[in-house]
DNA sequence: AAGTATCCCGATTGGGATAGTAAGGATGGA
DNA sequence: TCCATCCTTACTATCCCAATCGGGATACTT
């Protein structure tokens, strides 16, 4: 029931880069230094987050990152979600008979999730 | 960002003891067999909620646990919260002068969990 | 008082996830 | 060509979680 560091620096990362939203990109090291996150770390995370479609990257000499969509059309939500992989919860092995408290436990958890998420 | 199995094996106790809402105690093992839980460790669980002024507990033969509340009393996000800890995000060490943006993340997942307590 | 069933509590273990590092390759600009 | 940067994979140490164990305390029964 925590939000991972990871999770914690990428959102930092996004909200670096929309802070500074040129379109120039920004140095791994500088938003590292900003954020106060370790240079190496976030280098794998913006990674992260590069597949998954939030930012872009340029390579060379004035190379970085930059936001690939506008502050305004990406939410907290979508970032932890794409980071920490889909936000689920765990489910019963099938083999035993199906007590229906169980099931009833599952069913409200999903709810909450879906709560969660919208609320995002 | 998934919610542990210390969690949900209390929940489902929970749900267990509200199911059987006498006066009476039901014993760990009954319950951890009812829905399907290793009793030693539901024993550890157990303790904890009662603790946390979840459940009563009755020692020696007739012993067991039940409800220190009736079952309408008390909510799921009770019950997370006192089993897991206090949701809570973990603070930036606070000798790096205090970024804005960093403390903006901050504020925005508190009430994120305020969200999700409410729609629990 | 003895015996037994239960709760109670602290320590421990094993495995998996997480945080962070290392090293080298690929790419683009000067 | 050389350098700065991104990119990728692999690796390690540390921590946390699930679960167990052993033994103690308590309460009921006979």
């Amino acid at each position: 029931m925590k939000i991972s560091k990871r999770c914690q620096y990428g959102l930092k990362a996004v909200f670096e880069l929309s802070r500074r939203d040129f379109g120039q990109p920004v140095k791994v090291h500088e938003i590292a230094a900003a954020q106060n996150i370790p240079g190496r770390f976030l280098e794998v995370i913006l990674n992260q987050l590069k597949h998954a479609g939030f930012v872009e990257s340029r390579r060379g000499s004035v190379g970085g990152y930059m936001l690939a969509r506008s502050a305004e059309e990406l939410t907290v939500g979508e970032v932890i979600e794409a980071i920490e992989g889909p936000v689920s919860v765990v489910v019963d092995d099938v083999g035993n008979g199906g007590k229906n408290k169980g099931f009833y436990g599952e069913y409200a958890f999903g709810r909450l999730w879906e709560d969660v998420n919208e609320s995002v």
